[in-house]
DNA sequence: CTGAAAGCGCTTACAG
DNA sequence: CTGAAAGCGCTTACAG
């Protein structure tokens, strides 16, 4: 060891994987998209890419996803992880009680874990990768507040289960804190919970509220901004500022034709690729990995959304 | 050749990087920053850690740097790079003709090169990274326009010799179409070339133009915007609207003061990543490469700038 | 427990 | 020109 320090001595990788020919196995359990155009796709796209890289190194993925309406989903696939003993797991932690359950036969097992899109504090995960909730919902605070000369505010979160969102209401608490520690705030704001978007009723819902209470601007706290789109679209409704989350392709479409002004986005392919990669670099190469890696708070536009492509 | 395609025989990267213990040198012609805080550290920045990852792989550089005021130190440099025949060049083609001398004589020894930053279309580049500075200026004019109610736009160079500056020519256009094809414009656009801030007298310039023509709005068209912050600071300038480019350190110091509203970014550091990734994936692993890569176009405000660090 | 030998999948100098 | 041998820097089963 002195003389390796002496000389200071590095292994060389490609010798060492080349000679030892073992395979690693990592596992992913991640909410399954409703469609090919769903947010989901996205981190996935990237998880893959890392794998394809690092399959000269021998390293397999075996791939598993829950139901984002049914926790008990979540359970039954993370019970087959466990039987699939992989060397290292990539999750979302959607649901608490049964994440918490989960990472702890993870830590009996001693399987390494990556949370990515959503966090547990302290769970003894190697890393976390997504976005600080409550920092992304101020700036859309800040970005709505700078457009919007006057008038009244809608929040609007359209997801189920609003105990296990937890960076939804982050996201919401972000957008308040601005207002509320702005000077002469102008603005009122509501928010409403839209659980289910099968039954068309939520519309007149909204489209009441946005009368009523003078609404010139939405939030919507994830991906699914496209339905206001749809929306503004198709009852005609004009001067209205929006602002979403993700640029998937049916929020790009509204984004084209100016129903929404700002997507705030979280390169989610780039997430996938490094969930991957941390596992890799702990797993097979034994390096440190930093906990926290907080992605960037991306602010896209009509005119720049087709520059933020990831992996061109 | 007809059994290695039944087989779908794929060679074994490491096991041949290991054998052929060939070594590879890369070469870099880029500008010289003024400060450790300067832009071009950046870049830079993300060249080293490529090639500290591909250091395994036999992987070495050579930098060599010019003065931006300078085209003969382009044209010094770039005689050196050829006298020492790397396999590899990344460049930035800020002079056209002593960068078209350069890349001719590189075409004759058959030395593959990446232009990074800004091009030179159709020169034989392996590759370009960097953005498009055209729509780059017309994101920059939405963003102004978007939070200015009223008043006038001031459209600010700091730069030499800018017959070699395209990009920043190309940055203005955009900025100034965005302007002539809105309906109803109220802003009337001015633009003024500053070649040197050594001598204070530019500020008085600056100054008298925003008093005389209604100035409520500055577009600097580089990363020399702390300049204007300055300004406005220490003349107490209030109620100016402010774009600028890159997150460099003085940068940040203003956005955070509330003396720049925005800052256009290009994720130097990628850019330099990513192109010594792509002389590595030719040269190296004999890969077929894309010609563009047009960096995305990121908006950085006070709220989303801390999350903006590459390579966390 | 220690240490030498075989082998990972290639490249390359060299004998024929 | 062809083809077998040596070697790249490691790991790992195995003999002692």
């Amino acid at each position: 060891m002195e003389i390796i320090g002496e000389l200071n001595y590095q292994p060389n990788i490609l010798a060492s994987t080349l000679a030892s020919k073992k395979s690693v196995l990592f596992a992913t359990l991640l909410p399954e998209p409703p469609s090919a155009e769903g947010y989901w796709n996205k981190p996935f796209i990237g998880i893959q890419k890392r794998i394809a890289e690092l399959s000269q190194y021998g390293v397999q993925i075996q791939t598993f996803s829950f139901n984002q309406a049914d926790s008990k989903s979540f359970a039954t696939e993370s019970k087959r992880i466990l039987e699939l003993q992989p060397d290292g797991v990539v999750m979302a932690p959607f649901f608490k009680k049964e994440a918490m359950q989960f990472i702890e036969e993870l830590g009996e097992l001693n399987i390494p874990f990556v949370f990515i899109d959503s966090e547990i504090k302290d769970a003894g995960q190697l890393s976390y990768i997504g976005q600080d909730s409550f920092q992304s919902g101020l700036v859309s605070g800040k970005l709505l507040d700078m457009i919007l000369p006057a008038g009244n505010i809608l929040v609007i979160h359209f997801a189920k289960e609003m105990d296990n969102q937890n960076h939804l209401i982050q996201r919401e608490k972000g957008f308040y804190h601005w207002f509320a520690k702005r000077e002469n705030n102008p603005h009122t704001l509501f928010t409403i919970e839209i659980p289910d978007t099968e039954d068309p009723k939520w519309m007149d819902q909204i489209s009441k509220k946005i009368e009523e209470d003078n609404i010139k601007g939405i939030f919507v706290t994830n991906s699914r901004v496209f339905n206001i789109g749809r929306l503004l679209e198709t009852r005609n409704i004009k001067d209205m500022m929006v602002i979403g989350h993700d640029l998937i392709k049916e929020n790009l479409e509204y984004l084209k034709k100016d129903f929404v002004q700002f997507l705030i986005c979280q390169r989610p392919e780039e997430q996938g690729y490094n969930a991957i990669n941390k596992l890799f670099r702990s797993v097979v190469q034994k390096r440190k990995i930093e906990e926290e890696n907080y992605t960037s708070i991306d602010i896209i536009t009509k005119e720049n959304a087709d520059y933020y492509k990831e992996f061109k």
